[in-house]
DNA sequence: TTGTACGCGTTATCAA
DNA sequence: TTGATAACGCGTACAA
């Protein structure tokens, strides 16, 4: 037999459908006996409305989409992401939405946007956010991003990465390097960093604002701009091509902690002393960067915050509100282990 | 103006709404004139098929929900988590699928259940398993429950946390250990480790069957149970309450390597020297524990693949498919540094 | 308390 | 073969 509807439950209490549409959302309107009754029948037969069939009608599904540039479990290795994510539970607790997570669909963030049922959308780093945003803005729903490069008129939540990237880079000056080498998530943009956009852009920006006093740019001798995957084995790996080459570098500023890591390890297994051979700065200061050892100098930045306030932001423009626009949250350098003077001037 | 919805389309490009939804979900049994220029008259109007309405009709919403025995906050704490989620997402990528975290609504689990628009569940360490399976098959809506109690027709995926934890406690045995404080994680049930179930009461049983061979039960005078928050902290200041004691242990097993890794922080702090002074072995191996100094020995169970195995079983149910029902996973001992043999025997 | 219209798209059935 | 008509799914809002 299929499962009961309110129909079924209408007949077999001898009532309408509306009276068992009020015994659930709105008691009150009925006589208890009536309500008792109902509720009565309906857990007989196992039944409780449908609740797609209750969006339908009420226009509310009680879920938010978290749109994902990239598949599930590339994203959910992203050492940072449980604490983004642990930020906008918190806002999911108290306003009692479930969370749905939404990779692209068949390769597709535009496919994934328009079968979706959720009641807003916050966007995590998305790259191709012009179409993408154009996307959201036809399906007609409330969406807030979240590093992206903030577009007029859509709210946004971001973080200071142009100041955490600068706030790096002046401190390995300051501490008298010169032979630096950049090591840049990869973007397709194959080093053309001009073209970066985002998050990576943003971070380019910082590191460039702090090499002008200096008299340096990317473009100088000394410093280098390497692309890598953000993952402990693109570090490793990208500490092989920098170490073996002429313009061998007294520091690596990297573009997230995992490229650091896998930095350091590489280096330490060659035997390479750090930050007396190499000084290392990564960026996000996830868990592990303060556990090493050394422990890893970086950039922190408000993950659980970012999730909060992003979340936060689109409960507010559910809820009908007009919101001050884009945020941006702070970034902090914090002095840990690996980073010292260079060796020696050149 | 409120957004466009098949009817609108049909009229402006002159068609049926029938031929609307052939254009989106069947274009081959229309003319291909008639398919672009009714895309083209959508593309136009910022159309595309609501999606609740669609599920309300194809009876299928392309999610699958993650049921959640605790608010999203506390879960994502987990550091297991994070693979979990990977192996289902893998599982998502290939299906097309996308995630929806379901935790408690306003407290109830029952109300979360009903009220989530999903194909399929998965449940994760559910304690008030019996009540929730009721509703979930109320639900009439596939499920596969993980790290619970199997139950009688339902497809369940466990790792084998008996043998894990029976490994564990012989490992300690077998080096010679006699007081041991088994420390077990909050339950609610106040140390009555015989009405522990799920996860919690396997793990005990695995610990039980260690002990017998040597004439020993965790009533012996020499072991002890304590009840432990699943944090650091929580083990930290489980180490306060085991170490000044009249029967001091030399180890501690714990049910969870996060609990093991604040007992041996708090221990060091205290210039206790592990394993010297104090083995202790843990239960997970989440990511951190190889890396600690001295690097925890723990029972490792597969994550990854209890997810990976869980999603794929759900995914053949929603095909309709019969499955063979309950998957036990291995679990095995890494041997690390935090074991040794006791100073000296009492 | 009830009857009825409604929301939106899909699909079986039917007509050209 | 191409397209239209109409029924359907399920609960909610509103007038009666």
């Amino acid at each position: 037999m299929p499962k009961a509807n309110i129909k079924d439950i209408a007949q077999k209490a001898g009532v309408s459908k509306t009276a068992v549409s009020f015994a659930f959302n709105n008691p009150s309107r009925l006589s208890e006996n009536t309500v008792k009754h109902i509720l009565e029948v309906a857990d007989e037969m196992g039944y409780s409305p449908d609740p797609v069939a209750r969006s339908m009608s009420t226009g509310k599904t009680g879920t938010i989409g978290l749109l994902l540039p990239q598949p599930i479990p590339e994203i959910v290795r992203n050492p940072f992401f449980p604490e983004f994510v642990e930020g906008i539970g918190e806002v999911c607790t108290h306003s009692g939405l479930s969370l749905l997570l939404v990779p692209p669909l068949k390769g597709s963030i535009r496919r994934a946007i328009v079968n979706a049922a959720v009641d807003g959308f916050l966007t995590l780093g998305l790259e191709e956010y012009k179409a993408t945003m154009m996307v959201l803005r036809q399906r007609d729903v409330p969406f807030v991003t979240v590093d992206s490069d903030p577009i007029e008129g859509v709210p946004a939540v971001n973080v200071d990465d142009t100041g955490g990237a600068q706030k790096a880079m002046e401190h390995l000056l300051q501490m008298g390097h010169r032979q630096i080498t950049i090591l840049a998530i990869r973007s397709g943009k194959r080093g053309q960093y001009n073209e970066y956009v985002g998050t990576l852009g943003a971070r380019i920006q910082g590191y460039i604002k702090a090499l002008e006093p200096f008299g340096l740019s990317i473009d100088s001798r000394k410093i280098r701009l390497v692309e890598c995957e953000s993952t402990e084995k693109g570090g490793v790996e990208c500490f092989q091509k920098i170490w073996n080459t002429r313009y061998r570098p007294t520091a690596v500023i990297a573009m997230s902690d995992i490229i650091a890591i896998g930095v350091m390890k590489a280096a330490q297994a060659e035997g390479v002393v750090v930050p007396r051979d190499l000084s290392i700065v990564g960026f996000d200061d996830i868990p592990l960067s303060g556990l090493l050892k050394p422990a890893l100098t970086t950039i922190s930045q408000p993950s659980l915050e970012k999730g909060d306030l992003a979340a936060k932001t689109l409960v507010r423009l559910l809820d009908g509100l007009i919101e001050p626009i884009h945020h941006c949250l702070p970034t902090r350098l914090i002095k840990r282990e690996t980073v010292s003077e260079p060796l020696e001037e050149k």
